[in-house]
DNA sequence: ATGAAGATGAAT
DNA sequence: TTCATCTTCATC
C-alpha cells in the first residue's frame, strides 16, 4: 500500500483498512479494528497542539506513531491527511495469521483469540515499541496489503474514555472473534 | 520541580 | 473493580 492511502479522511482510511493485512516483519494478519483520532478530539493526543510526543501526527501522511500507554504498553498508529493536519487511526486489533508461533513467545501465551486483540497486545505480538515510531509504513519492517473484498463493517463509539462523544469512532469488522471487545448489535 | 491523568491489560 | 507502572504535559 502507497502513503498516499492515508491522505484522506480518517474514517474513510480505517474503513478501508478493515481486512487489509499487516504485517511487521512477516508477523500479523487482517486488521479487525481500528479507531479515528482527529485534532477537534479532546482524547487525541493532538488536541493541544504539537507536543514532541505527537509531533509524527502533524507530519506527513503513511508514518507510523507509536506511544506508551499506562507506562506498560505501546500502541500503534497510523498518520493520517497532510502537513499540520493531526489525525491518525490507532491500530487497535488483528486476526493472527503469519507468525502466530513467534506472536505466541512475545505474548506468553497461544490462545490465538488473546495474542492480538487489542492495541496493547497488538503490539506486544508484533513486536512493535516507541523505536518504531516515526517509520515510514511503505517499506520495512511495515508491510501493509489492501484488502482484495470489501467486508461488512461494524461502527461504534469510542473506547475507554469517560467522556462522551457521540460519533462513530470505532470501525471493526463485523462478526470477528478477534476484537478487542464485541460491537453493540443494532436492535430491530 | 512536581503531580495528575492516561487512546490498557490482567488479575481479582 | 483494582492495580501495575511510567511518560507526558501543564502548572507552580
Amino acid at each position: 500500500m502507497k502513503r498516499s492511502f492515508f491522505d484522506r479522511d480518517p474514517h474513510v482510511v480505517a474503513s478501508e483498512l478493515i481486512g487489509a493485512e499487516l504485517f511487521y516483519d512477516g508477523v500479523g494478519g487482517p486488521i479487525v479494528e481500528l479507531e479515528v483520532y482527529v485534532r477537534e478530539d479532546p482524547a487525541s493526543h493532538s488536541f493541544r497542539g504539537p507536543t514532541p510526543r505527537n509531533t509524527v501526527m502533524f507530519g506527513p501522511p503513511g508514518y507510523s506513531y507509536v506511544y506508551r500507554s499506562y507506562g506498560i504498553h505501546w500502541c500503534l498508529n497510523f498518520v493520517c491527511e497532510g502537513v499540520g493536519i493531526a489525525s491518525a487511526v490507532l491500530v487497535r486489533a488483528l486476526e493472527p495469521t503469519m507468525g502466530l508461533e513467534k506472536m505466541a513467545e512475545r505474548r506468553g501465551l497461544s490462545e490465538p483469540r488473546l495474542l492480538a486483540s487489542g492495541p496493547g497486545r497488538l503490539c506486544q505480538a508484533l513486536g512493535i515499541t516507541g523505536a518504531d515510531s516515526g517509520l515510514p509504513l511503505d517499506r520495512v519492517p511495515f508491510d501493509l496489503r489492501a484488502r482484495k473484498t470489501t467486508p461488512e463493517i461494524a461502527v461504534g463509539p469510542r473506547i475507554g474514555l469517560t467522556k462522551a462523544v457521540d460519533v462513530p469512532w470505532r470501525y471493526g469488522l463485523a462478526g470477528s472473534r478477534f476484537l478487542s471487545r464485541p460491537f453493540a448489535t443494532r436492535r430491530p
